[in-house]
DNA sequence: CGAGTCCTGTGT
DNA sequence: ACACAGGACTCG
């Protein structure tokens, strides 16, 4: 479900509830949901102290100490999943995270897509994402996008050139940039790719500003829902007319995603 | 590259 | 009954 928007809200609202409180006990209703053995990653969690919360593109990074040794705790949400504070078990928790002096996180996700995994390092596989698209900047990003070839959706898409965009925010930017969708990123020039790289960011902040899109059933961690979706150009407005040109949106698969454009707005 | 896979729910 | 869903991995 969740892209960088979403994450970041999530992270923020929790941050307050987790930083500097100690894990108590984890539940896993659904032992699927960790990397490995699920009562041993209890035993591991258990007497954690969170020492800090982070938003690592899509994944979220539990810092935890005990004593002196150090771990953490890495969550990908994937499609469904989700963190409410304080919320009450239903029939898709999948884990509840009891921390001392404070509500209990309870984990929810519908598809059961999204990992809890606890390791003493960060895992290498964090390593291997590209830069956060917030902070990458212009002089970086055109070269980076430009050597690269390929379908322009698709790079957008791959956690290892940006970490954090999602089909609907690839979208969204693509669309700010007048970009085709099925571009050859090797092909852009560097004035569109200048503006590729300012619609990401500008698509982004707004998004976060509105605490994220909720499509389907998303809410951040006190339980409200984001705004973001009511703003989108072409996400999900398949036949609607371009808020630039009035010609109709359309929706194509491009790197098995649905992905919407304007076929007048975005020329190849 | 695309297709299949992991899952469950919703809308047509 | 079928298509589709905010993700990402594995395979051919």
């Amino acid at each position: 479900m969740p892209e960088l928007p979403e994450v970041e809200t999530i992270v923020r609202g929790l941050s307050r509830h987790v930083v500097n409180r100690r894990i108590q006990n984890v539940e896993f209703l659904w032992p699927g949901l960790v990397t490995g053995d699920a009562e041993e990653a209890t035993a591991h969690l258990r007497g954690q102290r969170v020492t800090a919360l982070r938003r690592h593109g899509k994944y979220i990074v539990f810092e935890l100490q005990r004593r002196r040794s150090k771990s953490c705790l890495v969550v990908h949400l994937r499609m469904t999943g989700n963190f409410i504070v304080g919320g009450d078990p239903g029939p898709h928790t999948r884990a509840v995270l009891h921390l001392e002096g404070g509500p209990a996180l309870v984990y929810h996700d519908i598809r059961k897509f999204g990992r809890w995994q606890w390791s003493e390092q960060l895992p290498h596989r964090l390593g291997d994402l590209g830069p956060e698209p917030l902070e990458i900047s212009q002089e970086d990003f055109v070269p980076r996008l430009r050597a690269r070839r390929g379908m322009a959706k698709a790079l957008l898409l791959n956690q290892e050139f940006l970490r954090g965009l999602g089909n609907i925010y690839a979208d969204e930017a693509l669309f700010r940039a007048r970009i085709h969708p099925r571009a050859d990123s090797a092909k852009i020039s560097k004035a569109r790719a200048a503006g590729l790289h300012a619609a990401i960011r500008n698509v982004l902040s707004e998004a976060i500003s509105q605490g994220g899109s909720t499509i389907n059933n998303y809410v951040n961690s006190e339980g409200s829902q984001g705004y973001f979706q009511l703003r989108t150009a072409v996400y999900g407005k398949t036949g609607e007319p371009c808020k630039v040109c009035a010609a109709p949106i359309r929706r194509i698969i491009v790197a098995s995603r649905s992905t919407h454009f304007c076929p007048r707005c975005q020329r190849r």
